[in-house]
DNA sequence: TCAAATTTGCATCCATGTTGCAAAAGTAAT
DNA sequence: ATTACTTTTGCAACATGGATGCAAATTTGA
């Protein structure tokens, strides 16, 4: 009966607060189904939203493991990371740089085994900048 | 005669005014031999060089082609582009999360090729970070 | 050397991210 | 359901990084 349930049951099983700002980033994270920046949750949230409890709640979830954060830049884009299809760093990622969109690109993959000794890798990220099909054609 | 002649003569080369901030900036950028960003530049340059000057330098000196941004990241890392030694962009990039330093690993590459049509690639990079072994082993 | 053009350095603004804290919401026990 | 307790939210304030406008200084070329 309660939509939000899911939501409502994955901050649960992870010790956290079930409260209605997350189950409602849970939600917007879940239905865009690709990677999304904090401004355009920010936009799909409403204006009223308040940056910094957004900012914190991005960091708490990805700290429970709940959201991944797959982008290397500051502000960052957010998936959900729970259960079967966990999302696999080692893609393209493209950014247009006109709607600002990350689209998943599994075509081209790389691997960092060949990385030399001494540098302890947190982190690998396969990206590329430009314009998506969509906001080519439209200029 | 003059030590800064080399960087007079690119700058020109480029029908750009050779002023001594510009000049400052190309030794910087070439003495350090590695890609540096905006605020080791700030440091190299002392404490009282204008944030405004270095950042409109360095668009310009970006747009004509004499250094170039190979960091995907806002604040950027930046190498001299003349010449021979053309920086290739297609190897791998490890950002020290520590020293905040970046080190070119050409053992690592990826290509572009096999990207689905519809896609308009400006700039491609494949980015690791993590701690060096110098930050590593000072812990 | 001097006038014209360009560049610099400063003031100011804007966007983005962080911290502290009182008020509000969520939780768990009765 | 009410209560007491804990956590979270929303706001104010601050910090950093980057951009613009403009007068003063530097550079250029005749």
């Amino acid at each position: 009966m309660d939509a939000n349930l899911k939501y409502r049951k994955i901050l649960k099983r992870h010790n956290l607060s079930a409260t209605q700002f997350r189950i409602r980033v849970l939600k917007e994270i879940d239905i865009v189904g690709r990677p999304i920046s904090r401004n355009e949750l920010l936009d799909k949230l409403g204006i009223k939203t308040d940056r910094v409890t957004l900012y914190r709640n991005l960091q708490i979830l990805c700290e429970f493991n709940i959201i991944e954060n797959v982008d290397p830049e500051g502000s960052g884009f957010f998936v959900l990371k729970y259960g079967k299809k966990a999302h696999d760093l080692h893609h393209l990622h493209f950014e247009c740089t006109e709607c600002k969109k990350l689209y998943c690109i599994h075509e081209i993959v790389s691997d960092i085994s060949k990385i030399p000794a001494g540098f302890n890798v947190d982190s690998f990220y396969l990206l590329a900048k430009g314009t998506c099909e969509a906001c080519s054609t439209n200029n």
